[in-house]
DNA sequence: TCTTTAAATCGACATTTCTCGATACATCGA
DNA sequence: TCGATGTATCGAGAAATGTCGATTTAAAGA
């Protein structure tokens, strides 16, 4: 756990919004289209469309957050699903207290 | 209080480790030259001789800290002395659990 | 097998951050 | 008032980050 290295990764407003989004997908993603839950997360095409950013750059963020263990990937057929890594956000939360 | 910002701020390893250091300036500073307690803060010539970095970078990275109210500064004379600002950590720490 | 679709990777350019030395500003002491 | 000292600001170049469109990879379906 480097804490430098996940404050850097959430130090980006739209990672910061998707890790904030990832804790309740039900309210801040639109449903897959397929009618596929959460269970595994959010697949990269909604969390773009919610982003508004190109496709290159939301793939690229959540290499970022996954780097760093903000989140898990799930790779399913053609598509790959995204959730947070909740234990890594409360480790950080805790050890940021600690630190800081 | 903007939690990106001051993130951004947080972002930087020898910026997160002075705010860390600032918390206890007594056993992580010098003593200042003329005896002067760390009751105002720490001056910007014993900050960057613990850093290492150039008396320039020093400075900027203070300012950069203090636009996010993270430190305080208090000009005495020639000196500058940099503080942590304990309320400011606090809060962010408390925003950034309920956010994430 | 060919086409379509989702995601990852690549290459490029723009913007931001990092970091320095030089200079300016402010204050102190002689 | 002059020189020394501490800090801030300026200007610049290097490195990192943001962001895109194009291409590649992988899987699904016709």
């Amino acid at each position: 756990m480097n804490l430098v290295e996940i404050t850097k990764a959430l130090a980006n407003e739209m990672r910061f919004d998707i890790v904030r989004w990832l804790r309740d997908p039900e309210t801040n993603f639109r449903p897959h289209k397929d009618g596929k839950d959460f269970s595994d997360g959010v697949c990269v095409a909604v969390i773009q469309e919610k982003c508004g950013l190109s496709q290159s750059t939301v793939s690229h963020y959540m290499a970022i957050l996954q780097r760093c263990d903000l989140v898990i990937a799930t790779r399913i057929g053609k598509w790959t699903y995204y959730r947070r890594n909740d234990a890594t956000v409360r480790t950080y939360l805790s050890q940021l207290q600690l630190a800081l």
